[in-house]
DNA sequence: ATGAAAGCGCTAACAG
DNA sequence: CTGTTAGCGCTTTCAT
C-alpha cells in the first residue's frame, strides 16, 4: 500500500477522476470541469495548466458521468429491425454500405454510433427500449421491415427519429429513401422498350420497399399491356440460391424480361442464366436495383436503378440533427436513376 | 390541447424514473430496482406487481445512470482505424461483412455495439480516448492498419481488447485472423501448379495483412524459381479502377498469373481482363483472397482463398468476453483454405 | 475567476 | 424481505 503512486508513465501516475486532477492542480473540481470544457470563464493560465496536467496524467473524461449529468450522450442509435427475413439485411451489401456511410457522416458531426440489431418478433418493445435507454440522443432506423405500424406509433411521440425506407401517403414518421415506385417504373419501362413482352419480378414482395418497386413495375407493365409475374425470392444467402434455381426454368419458359428487386438478386440470376446458356440481353433482358459496386463488374455489366447511398446517409443524418435541434424536418424522397449498361 | 394526459396507452401516464414507480407502487426505490432486476430477495408478489406497473407505465430503466453506478455498460466498442488508405476499409465488403457478424455475435451475448471510425493521423490518442471514455466494457479493433505499435503499447496495460488482424512473432496484443502468409502460399502455389511462370501481386503491400499475403506468395514463387512483381493498388473505389487499368497492360505483357490481395481487387481485374479479351484462365490465371459472396458469382467463378468471417467474428467475441472475465486468452490464427473454382 | 453544493437516476451495502 | 443511505463522476447554478 505504501507507494502505489507512480505507474511508469512519463508524467507520473494516472489521474482517473476530475477530482484527482483538481487536487493535483490545487483547484476545485468545478474549475477543472470548466477548464477541460474550454469554458472562457476560467483564467487562461489555469486553463492551460490544467489541460497540460490532464495530458501528462493520461486523464480521460468519464463520459458516462458526463452524459448522466448533461442528459445527453453524443451517441446516435442505429437499429436494424430483422422482420420477415431474419438474416436478410445484415448480409445485404446495400445495408452494410449504407451503414458505412452513416458512420462517416455521424463521425463528421461529432457523434458516436451505437448499432443494434433486433428481431421484433422476439421483442415487441424494440424501439421503445432503445429510445428509453437514455444512451442515445436520437435514432436512425434502417429499413421499415414489417414494422411500419410500430414505427408510426413511436413517431407520434418521439421526434428525434429518422427512418431509411419508403414514404407512404400520410405517414407521420420522417423517412429518407428512394422513390421505389418510380424506380420500378423506370426498370420495367426499360425492359419493355427493349422488346420484352412478358415480365418477371424476382424478389420478396412483402417488405414495403420491394412492394413499391413491384407496384411501379406493374404500373409500367399495365400501361403497356404486358403481363408480369412475381417469383418470391429471399435475400438471405442460404435461401436465395436455391430459390432462384427453382424459379429460373419457369421464368425462362414464360418471360423475356426480369426485374430483380435488388442487384444482389440480379447478379445471382445473371449467373444462373449464363450457366444455362440463356443469352443476356439477347434472349432475356435483366434490370436490377441499387447500383452496387459489383454491378458494374458483372459480365455483361448490369443495367440497374441507381440509389445514391452516400447522399441518403447524409440526408438521414442532416434530418436527424435538425430534429434533435427541435426543428420539424420532413421526409426526403430521392429520385432514382436508370443506369443503362448491357443487360437491358 | 385540452386533455394531453392520457396518451393512448392503456395503463396511463409514463413513469420516467424508478422513483416515480416507487411512489406508484408504494415502496422504496431500492425495492423497485431489485424487483426489476429480478432479484430473488424481493417478494414474488411485489416483484410481479412492480413489473406489471413498469409495463403499464411504459417505464424504461435509464441505462446511463445504471452504467455509472455499476461501473460497466454492456457495450463493446468496435473501432476501425483508417491509417494509410482512408476510405479503404469502410467500403471494403470484407470489413462490412465482419462487422455484420460481430453485431450478430455480440447481440447474442447481450452486448450492444458502439462503432467508431478513427483517423489516427488526426487523433494520436484514438485508442486511449475510446477506452477511457467509460462507455465501453471492452474493445474490438478491426484491422491493425499502420497502428501496430500503438496497439501493442495499449495492450500492455489494458486487457479487454482483441484485434482482427495478423499475428506477429512475440506480439503482446490478442489477435484473431487468418494465417495470411499461408494463404498467400496457397494462392501462389495454385497459380504455379496451373502453369503460371511469372506472377503479379495486385494490391497495396503496406498494410501488414497484405504484406503477409505477399510474403507467402513470394515464399512459393521463390521455391519454384518463379518471378513475382508487385503492382501497388488501393482498395478505395475511386482509386482502384484507375490503378488497375494503369497496371493491366504491363501485367498481361509480363505475367501469366495474378494473385490479388482481395477478391474486390480480383473481381475488378477479372473484368478488365475479359474486356480486353484476355482468356481467363487460359491466357491469365487469377486467384483472389477472402471468398466473398460475389466471388462465386463472377464469370468464370473466382478461385480464391477462403476466410471464415463468421468464425472470425465469433472468435473475436469469445476471446474478448473471456478477457473481460479476467482470463488471459491468447491469439487465434485461423487456417485459410483454397477454394478452387474456375479462374485458376 | 473560483469554490461550494446540489443532484442527474440508479444500485448496493447496511440495518433492521 | 424492505427501507435508508451513500455514492458512481461529472456539470452547473449560486455565491463570493
Amino acid at each position: 500500500m505504501a507507494r502505489s503512486d507512480t505507474d511508469g508513465k512519463p508524467g507520473v501516475g494516472r489521474a482517473r477522476t476530475i477530482t484527482d486532477l483538481a487536487r493535483l492542480a490545487g483547484v476545485s473540481a468545478g474549475t477543472v470541469s470548466r477548464a477541460l470544457a474550454g469554458n472562457s470563464l476560467v483564467n487562461a493560465k489555469t486553463r492551460d495548466r490544467i489541460q497540460e496536467l490532464a495530458r501528462d496524467h493520461g486523464f480521460q473524461l468519464n463520459r458516462v458521468a458526463s452524459n448522466l449529468r448533461r442528459q445527453k450522450t453524443g451517441v446516435i442509435g442505429v437499429v436494424i429491425p430483422l422482420g420477415h427475413d431474419r438474416r436478410q439485411q445484415v448480409s445485404d451489401t446495400f445495408f452494410m454500405t449504407l451503414l458505412g456511410h452513416l458512420a462517416d457522416a455521424l463521425t463528421e458531426e461529432g457523434y458516436d454510433l451505437m448499432l443494434r440489431r433486433v428481431i421484433p418478433d422476439h421483442d415487441g418493445d424494440w424501439l421503445d427500449r432503445f429510445i428509453g435507454s437514455g444512451m442515445i440522443d436520437g435514432v436512425i432506423v434502417i429499413g421499415q421491415s414489417d414494422q411500419f405500424a410500430r414505427i408510426e406509433e413511436v413517431a407520434a411521440r418521439y421526434r428525434p427519429m429518422v427512418v431509411w425506407g419508403n414514404r407512404e401517403p400520410g405517414q407521420v414518421h420522417c423517412a429518407v429513401g428512394s422513390d421505389n415506385r418510380l424506380g420500378g417504373q423506370l426498370a420495367a419501362r426499360r425492359l419493355i422498350e427493349g422488346g420484352a413482352t412478358h415480365l418477371a419480378f424476382l424478389g420478396d414482395p412483402e417488405p414495403i420497399e420491394f412492394a413499391a418497386r413491384y407496384a411501379g413495375a406493374r404500373d409500367a407493365a399495365e400501361a403497356a399491356g404486358v403481363p408480369i409475374d412475381v417469383y418470391p425470392t429471399h435475400l438471405s444467402p442460404d435461401r436465395m440460391a436455391g430459390e432462384i434455381t427453382a424459379h429460373i426454368d419457369t421464368i425462362v419458359g414464360r418471360a423475356n424480361g426480369i426485374f430483380a428487386a435488388t442487384d444482389t438478386l440480379a447478379v445471382a440470376a445473371l449467373r444462373e442464366l449464363r450457366e444455362r446458356g440463356v443469352a443476356v440481353p439477347g434472349r432475356m433482358r435483366l434490370v436490377g436495383f441499387d447500383d452496387l459496386p459489383i454491378s458494374a463488374q458483372t459480365m455483361p455489366p448490369l443495367t440497374t436503378v441507381h440509389q445514391d447511398i452516400a447522399a441518403g446517409a447524409r440526408g438521414l443524418v442532416d434530418l436527424l440533427l435538425r430534429r434533435i435541434a427541435g426543428e420539424d424536418a420532413a421526409s426526403l424522397v430521392m429520385p432514382p436513376a436508370l443506369v443503362a449498361r448491357d443487360t437491358a
